[in-house]
DNA sequence: TCGAATTTGTGCGTATGTATC
DNA sequence: GGATACATACGCACAAATTCG
């Protein structure tokens, strides 16, 4: 009977005490030279099974200091279909979160016209090229960025109303239901598609994601009035840091 | 200024082959000796580029043989509110969804009496050490363990009907709406939570997962009747290998 | 059937750079 | 400055699995 490798249990024996809280976020995980020592082991060994957490997102290592637990706290992101047209004020959906999270929410953004690629024409069923406004954001809690999102929204829609600029005028953070019913468009539903995949070179340099545990959620939404899609977006999360919420009526 | 590391440069090239295309899912990589001749690099350096792919879920090892693009084939998970009752004939979700995929669905269960410890009391609202009827289910896709689930259900509300055991009587895989619909209770609403966190040892061996990247989502769901809970599930799937869909109204 | 070659998996030792304390 | 610690990198060795003639 094959014995298991040494690094696998050495992971098994760090990841158990990290679960357990016995090594709590923040703490200090023995330096490689102790664990070669308390474990009789070499310190590729001792490397292997610290890189192996590093790539569950339990640990953080910095040079010169030490490996760390990493802080296991997560951001709440809801979903639902309720109060979105008037409820919570003028709060966008990550800065209602954030605050309820008790962080401090900023973001960044940057609006232009552009014209619908092949994925973006399919997801809100126009022509490849038709014009959209497209709206990138990086949203940052207590100054750590932690959501990047770009939303496309066809112009045959929006072209000459006031809310054309998703982030100037009257209607702008109060989410895109709100922002569309006040121009008579009514949308009653939306779909939300998640994947995960390795974050992209310009989404770690966004997201200040180290080489390893580079993993994403990528969520594709789209909203729709009566069948017809009106917005569209690609939400990317850091793996670890988000809950996802969604609760859905049973009809 | 720092130039990068040699390990993360050949893993961004092979990544970016990988993602492209230009290395589909189940070509075999060069193997190590090959890397180290194609770029002038150690043996550490590949296997360290190798291991952050691997991490990443893009690549499997196999020994003795190599190393593969792994199949990016997910399987669809829908969850909305609709068709739930009536809709869909006698299938329950998880195999409704493998075979729009083309995919045999098998699985294995076993229910129980149990009691509600404090966590389970929590999600139902009952008091911890109620009794509650717990199934688990093992879920497979064409013989390849996908999904892991544990359910609990308040047996102050189903016991003594015909549908006490979900997995016997005549309302067996129809999903949880349509048969607690038989006994009179109308669930309205659920909820669904979902995190990731490494595979914990049991579920790494009931889902056949590698110590590396053994990631997976966890989804907390709950059943509501009028703002009662009346079913709560843990569901477990191996990272890389859904797509969750989430359909919703807008009210 | 057998054996040789190949390939990954695991493990050891060492060295250098650099960040931290 | 010195000690400590991690990050990167090289070389080597053997085991185990696979491949193929």
């Amino acid at each position: 009977m094959p014995t298991e490798p040494a690094y696998h249990r050495l992971a098994a024996v760090l990841r158990t005490q990290i679960l357990s809280g016995e090594l709590p976020p923040g703490a200090k995980l023995p330096s490689e030279t102790r664990l070669m020592e308390q474990h009789g082991i070499s310190r590729s060994v001792a490397k292997w099974a610290i890189a192996t957490l590093k790539g569950e997102g339990l640990v953080v290592g910095r040079a010169g200091s030490g490996v760390y637990v990493r802080d296991g706290h997560r951001l709440v992101r809801y979903a639902h279909g309720r109060e979105m047209r008037t409820g919570s004020g003028p709060t966008s959906p990550f800065a209602r979160d954030a605050e309820q999270a008790g962080r401090t929410p900023t973001w960044e953004h940057d609006s232009r016209h552009d014209v619908a690629d092949e994925s973006i024409a399919r997801r809100l069923a126009i022509e490849p090229g038709a014009p959209v406004m497209r709206t990138s954001y990086r949203f940052l809690a207590d100054d750590e960025p932690i959501q990047l999102s770009t939303s496309w929204e066809p112009l045959a829609i929006t072209a000459g109303t006031p809310v054309e600029w998703p982030e100037a005028g009257a209607a702008v953070g109060v989410g895109v239901v709100a922002r569309l019913d006040s121009i008579g468009v009514r949308i009653d539903e939306f779909e939300e598609r998640l994947t995960d995949r390795p974050a992209l070179p310009d989404e770690m340099e966004a997201l200040a994601l180290t080489p390893t545990s580079a993993t994403v959620w990528v969520i594709e939404r789209t909203y729709y009035a009566a069948g017809v899609p009106t917005e569209t977006a690609t939400i990317v999360l850091p793996r670890g840091r988000y809950e996802l919420v969604y609760r859905v009526p049973v009809l």
